[in-house]
DNA sequence: CAGTGGTCTAGACCACCAC
DNA sequence: TGGTGGTCTAGACCACTGC
């Protein structure tokens, strides 16, 4: 089955700006003309049309049209999306990022783990820290927990290539949505050792829960960041 | 003009939620059923759980219902939703919020500030620095610059008091978007000055652009917290 | 006033899931 | 196989904007 058609011409809408067809803040044809254009329904165009304001690459006025945005003038290097659903290694790209395990464990989860990821006391965790290396330098220090049931078989080799992508490619397992945090904190004893953080160094921290598309929690984990490798970027509408 | 019809479903559903009508992790009533009860279409009542999915209320599975979603273990009480479009005062309240005006001056823009307000040379701004202090406690310091030929008649009495509301109220300007960046940063003079932060103790700042719906730059700040007043936090939903 | 996006409807068909 | 949500359509009316 092809993909639903809102997204194809969304898709195709976001290739025109891409390409300069249609420039920043400038006009897009009405909705009915690309409707006729593309041979689709008006709704369906206003469905791509939204998808594309809630990402922030177009916006609308009722009673004037829709506009392209203009580009984001305070893009650093060192942003990431802060509402990806995806690993280091999908992010970034799979030769730049190399895995170290400084922990693999499966345990009895403690109160705290029981509830994030609501769990019974009996029913065991995957207990993983992990290095992660940007081009050979210490970056990310990942501390995550997983259950048992949900993640079978996880073993080294998963764990060095990617946790993600087995979830989805071979457990079939979509991910559904996420509760994050953001925070700043000092650096521990850990953060000195691998991430070469000094003492004083502040650390930037994701703590999140993930839950699947069926409501089950899959994953909570702490991400530790050094603060001059890592910043979290968010692009909000107000509209929805 | 009453709201929108999809937004009262939502409204009412939320508070069915709220009032344990329907209980956490338990199938809703199907889409017809509620079309029918609410007499509205059934496109009607499936906008409204959209909407309420995004807000990570609710999660809907092909083939078997929509469920309402489990309560999130780890909310803490330093937690600020990191995508808001409103000001202190009213996220936390107007009485537990008071504002002193570090700076306050009127200037010609740098090129940074030119790029991010996209701005000419000769458009003067608004220069702002702010204390916000939460139940007499410094919380953040906000360091504000803004167009003033978007926001005339600024003062110190609107600072004092709202400036968000000045602008919604009074100017009946509305904010579109907003681009979003978290980082982790030490502590400079002024945080600890006017913060009380020690020189070892981490900063979490937010940097933003906010545009108004008709797409001009109405707003460039930094939001500087110390790190054990303020986390900031996403609902993100994979769906969208 | 004309043109735009926003909302809403009834009806249809499809994909997905449990049984 | 039956019931669920996902998509799509044609058509209608409304609210907002600039002229």
């Amino acid at each position: 089955m092809a993909k639903a058609k809102y997204l194809q011409v969304a898709e195709e809408i976001k290739e025109r700006i891409k390409a300069g067809i249609y420039k920043a803040s400038t006009l897009l044809p009405d909705q009915e003309t690309l409707a006729k254009e593309l041979d689709v329904s008006r709704l369906t165009v206003k469905k791509a049309l939204d998808g594309l304001e809630r990402q922030g690459l177009v916006y609308k006025q009722s009673g004037l049209g829709t506009f392209v945005a203009s580009q984001i003038p305070i893009k650093g290097k060192n942003d990431a999306p802060a509402n990806l659903f995806m690993g280091l290694k999908k992010e970034i790209g799979p030769d730049r990022i190399k895995s170290k395990i400084l922990h693999f464990s499966v345990e009895f989860p403690d109160e705290q783990i029981q509830a994030n990821l609501e769990l019974k006391k009996n029913e065991p965790i995957y207990n993983i820290i992990r290095l992660r290396l940007l081009d050979n330098e210490p970056f990310v220090i990942e501390h995550t927990f997983m259950p048992v049931k949900l993640v079978p078989n996880l073993d080294e080799t998963i764990l060095k290539d990617s946790v993600y992508s087995y979830i989805h490619k071979k457990l079939h397992l979509k991910f559904g949505r996420a509760y994050r945090r953001i925070l700043a904190c000092k650096s521990d004893k850990y953060d000195q050792k691998y991430l070469h953080a000094k003492e004083d160094d502040p650390m930037l921290e994701l703590e999140q829960i993930v839950w699947l598309t069926n409501g089950q929690p899959i994953e909570y984990s702490l991400s530790r960041n050094r603060y001059d490798r890592r910043t979290y970027t968010i692009v909000e509408n107000n509209r929805f």
